[in-house]
DNA sequence: GCCCTCCCGGAAAGCGATTTCCAGTCTGTC
DNA sequence: GACAGACTGGAAATCGCTTTCCGGGAGGGC
């Protein structure tokens, strides 16, 4: 391994000039002696060691980033979206997947501290359970105590920077959407009991309904995946929409309508939450609430990354796409 | 930040015991004074400084992997299967998009050999040239030198482990399944010229067609990804079976048909390659190759951890999967 | 009872960078 | 021509942890 010091000898420059050409300084090197050093360092190949430059400056230059599930479009897309910021400010990407596992949340986050990562993007739901949350917090306290940055996609529940979908608000708009239709028998894919996000737009949706004087609608849960919505869709009886708390289940409960031969929108109608790019070119086109997730994620990189004391909230509100996977009640 | 040293002080031993208790060691530590470090750690909370203990054991506990786009479900697969079993492993994971950047690609290998990580996976097609790949064997060569582990998804040109994908193989046995079909006018969606994949995949199924005295297809070049495959399905002209080299121009093509009022498979059929997950939910169901995705990344990422000389070549075949976006054609 | 081993604890030398001082050289001004 | 001030180069301390080496105590075999 060629380090720093072999670049210094062959160039017949001290430790720290060498250093000041190659790895930048606030003080300046003469046009002779950085042409050796930079010519010595490109004879040997030298490859600064991130490692030791990181406990030198006490600050390196990765980011890290935790998911649930990185197959599933709506992280890959957040995900992406940070990533790409992370690129333009010359940050390298560590990410997590914890499978959905509070637990390895919470040790991602132990890990990407000992990293001394230098801003942590904690994406997907939180889920409701005091004692989790408050083990998470207290890693994030630490990691925070010692300098670091972290923003959170999803509730702001932790105190830290955060961007927040309207998951409530755009339940309900959709909700309104849908009402608007005719239908009177709704059934919501909620997903499990505890998850945050799950919980918010279920009670979106509901209380949107209960405002128009509807009947309320059947709650079914079940996980917040692609089977979790097949197997649910099962059991929406006599509804006549139901509503997905998340794309990737209403593309199932789709599937488990056509495997069943129930048709869609013909017979129910279909919508989803978080409008997912995978969707575009999904038969029948699902209505959803879009939620600009590439943006999400780069914004809470950016928040992150800026320097400030306030924990910040930003507010990010979805929109009503209508499209073929719903119709009108006929009358 | 609490440093070792402080847990040695408050626990009233040795900046050489704290280590052995805290961060392992093939020496042993009487039970009394291990107990006293443990909990002088947990009441301070410490956190070991990996980027210290990177730069004194000159071995990191990260791995690295480069992915052209996360949001494309063929990488996202190989990412997924590679990071479980660096969870397994107790590795953290970075991550690398270039975008198909070939420049980008090298940039991050150089990356990732300053942070001295244990090994590195690089996904995604080579491309056809020579100066790129020379630049990109050099970085790697630097690596290898200094003790690091490379391991390669798709052709075998950098003399380093590799998971090699039947392409030919695959492409040909799906021609021979179209083609007894009684398929005889054939186009392909090609990819651009310099991408390996691609072009192996082309000429595989090129050259089976011709082995069964079958016209030469029309080949149509364009970019790798969804939209390529959509603009390039409107040039297939009177071909009555379109093979698109993967699975996400595959998609792009049926959307264009779509659109234009095409159907698949009545009027066309389509197949594709390499069964990415989200053709499960697909209207019509798509005709591909199999590869087992998951797998192999991996097997490759299993294939750099486990030390060993050679560089060895795995190949894995794909397998045909009929679907219902190819019939056969009207006697 | 003695000697040899084995075990465990601690002191100290790295690992490869950064950065603070200090010293020497130039410039420019009066 | 002398002196302040601005730059540039280098020596050395430092970041936090690992690990070698050394020393002392305990245990076992004869």
């Amino acid at each position: 391994m060629v380090t720093l010091e072999d670049v210094a000898k062959q160039a017949g420059v001290s430790l720290a000039t060498a250093s000041r050409v190659l790895n930048g300084s606030t003080r300046q090197v003469g046009a002779s002696l950085r042409a050796r050093v930079e010519q010595a360092a490109a004879e040997l190949g030298y490859r600064t060691n991130f490692a030791a430059q990181t406990l030198a400056r006490g600050a390196s230059k990765v980011i890290g980033i935790v998911v649930h599930d990185l197959t599933d479009p709506y992280f890959a897309a957040l995900a992406d979206g940070a990533m790409r910021v992370a690129a333009e400010e010359g940050l390298l990407v560590m990410v997590g997947t914890t499978h959905r596992d509070p637990e390895q949340e919470i040790a991602y986050v132990a890990s990407l501290n000992a990293q001394r990562v230098r801003a942590v993007l904690l994406a997907g739901s939180r889920v409701d359970d005091p004692h989790v949350t408050g083990r998470l917090r207290e890693e994030l306290g630490r990691y925070l105590d010692s300098g670091g940055r972290v923003a959170c996609v999803g509730q702001d529940l932790l105190d830290v920077d955060t961007v927040a979908p309207a998951n409530r608000e755009g339940a309900a708009d959709l909700a309104r959407s849908l009402a608007a239709l005719g239908h009177t028998r709704f059934a919501v894919l909620a997903g499990p009991p505890g998850l945050l996000t799950a919980a918010d737009r279920c009670a979106g949706f509901t209380g949107a309904l209960a405002e128009l004087g509807l009947p309320e609608p059947l709650v079914l849960h079940g996980p917040f995946d692609r089977d979790g919505g097949y197997e649910a869709a099962a059991r929406t009886g006599e509804a006549t929409c139901v509503f997905a708390v998340n794309d990737v289940m209403a593309v199932g409960a789709l599937a488990s309508y056509r495997d069943r031969g129930v048709r869609v929108p013909q017979d129910v109608s279909v919508a989803g939450f978080d409008d997912i790019t995978t969707l575009r070119d999904h038969v029948p086109a699902l209505t959803t609430v879009r939620l600009p997730l590439a943006d999400m994620g780069a914004r809470a990189l950016a928040m992150a990354l800026d320097l400030g004391e306030e924990a910040r909230v930003e507010r990010v509100s979805g929109e009503v796409v209508m499209r073929e996977s719903v119709r009108a009640v006929e009358a």
